[in-house]
DNA sequence: TCGTCGCCTTGACCCGGATCAAAAATGCGT
DNA sequence: ACGCATTTTTGATCCGGGTCAAGGCGACGA
């Protein structure tokens, strides 16, 4: 037996409207007929399977991605080379902006559990943001917000000590969580730990040991992959101080 | 739209066409009346002494530049913590894009010598782009010229051993060069033991004892900060995990 | 209920690179 | 040219974390 609106109200449910993550995306600081356009352009919420990939390496650059629920990584195969892990994309956080550079895929994007996804088909992205203004300021705003993220990632990987690589991983995810309304204490990793590791350069085993000493000293609780931060100073000290006060020199 | 054919010479030295970077610049694939468009765009060259800084971190996005010769250091100051070497900039590499997330500078811009650059206000790039058809496919192109140079960066920060990562970094500064016409076998390096150590997440003197014995092994020849690559062959293996056969991967 | 499989934790050992220290080379200003 | 300061190289020592190896802990199906 079907009812008489189901067509309406999933297509309302899908609509940009009405998503949970409008602030974040593309829609933001777009009029309603804006809005209108942009529903029109991004493709109906798909679903995705633990494992199943978005796109590989070389493809050419069909669709950029919005994460609606559910995770992804991004993995680059390095010519020959072992995989590496570019990058974590958490409900709504952009997928895909890697072929920007020449219009195919660096990497492949993976997703870490059943998925949810917006499809923005990327030439027409092109022609709609010529008739919405603010369309591309806001493009900006995602690319930047994003590369921001990849500089964010940088900073764990410089970092000397593995504890302090994982304190601020951990703090970089509960702020993630934090945008999109969820707890930035309390959550569930949906990367295992050797994804983790492949993150943060590290071996899965350091990362494991990381957990428990931090674990031991209180500042988080540990059950499996359900994090509770129940000490965002201490975290938050190992994140971004923690090293050594040594007075760089940065000529004038 | 009037026809600038009355010009000192100067102005023409000066102009986007004249540039021997506009291959790599915003005017690719712009047609001869987007070009005059950039050219008013464009402000004109300014030199910039060595150790001046082009924005500092927190800086409301002003400008964004690109560098013409010499060469930029970023340097990202995370929280408190201590400073950290975002990337280099040679000659006709974009520089300021760390602003597009939210508006203000995340990193410094440090001059490594004396140099030139190109400065595009960032408020008229939007209203030109919006005149100039391609300009905006343009400007994604070397936006994400730039997010796949951070990748690179990555894979870098991601390598165990340390000669693997001097190797990488030699490599890639080597390509670079050769986008800009010259020779990427033999080069002399913008920046210091210091600066590359920050960059690849090691310590000056394990970057000293790297160019050392990759010298010993007759991969490089070392003269200071003058690099001739012997042995692009056994660089590119070493820089690709020295497992696989030599496989160039090549950015257009 | 049990057994199996994948994921996670813990232990032991060892090496690469950080660190401390100092000499050598290069560059810079006067 | 000279002397001074910065940069670079080289040496010696030590420790964090990679690696190998074994042991828990759930989750899930029979």
């Amino acid at each position: 037996m079907t009812e008489p609106n189901v067509l309406d109200l999933g297509r309302l449910r899908r609509s940009c409207g009405q998503c949970s993550l409008q602030q974040l995306c593309l829609p933001a600081g777009v009029g309603a007929e804006g809005l209108i356009l942009i529903d029109a352009l991004v493709r109906n919420r798909r679903p995705v399977a633990r494992g199943d990939r978005l796109f590989r390496a070389g493809d050419a650059l069909h669709s950029i991605y919005v994460a609606r629920t559910g995770g992804f990584k991004t993995i680059g195969v390095s010519a020959g080379g072992e995989p590496q892990l570019i990058g974590f994309h958490l409900p709504g956080e952009i997928v895909g902006l890697d072929a920007l550079g020449d219009g195919s895929h660096r990497c492949e994007a993976v997703a870490l559990g059943d998925s949810e996804v917006c499809e923005v088909p990327y030439a027409r992205l092109g022609e709609v943001a010529a008739q919405v203004p603010g369309l591309h300021v806001q493009l900006m705003r995602v690319i930047g917000g994003s590369m921001g993220r990849d500089q964010d990632h940088m900073e764990m990987l410089m970092r000397r000590q593995a504890v302090e690589r994982i304190a601020l991983f951990l703090h970089g995810i509960g702020e993630r969580y934090a945008r999109i309304g969820q707890s930035a204490q309390v959550f569930k990793l949906p990367m295992s730990r050797e994804d983790i590791a492949h993150f943060l350069g590290l071996a899965l085993e350091t990362v494991s040991r990381g957990f428990t000493r931090l674990q031991e000293d209180g500042t988080i609780a540990v059950q499996g992959r359900r994090i509770e931060i129940v000490d965002p100073g201490a975290i938050e000290r190992l994140a971004h101080g923690g090293e050594d006060a040594a007075q760089t020199r940065l000529r004038s």
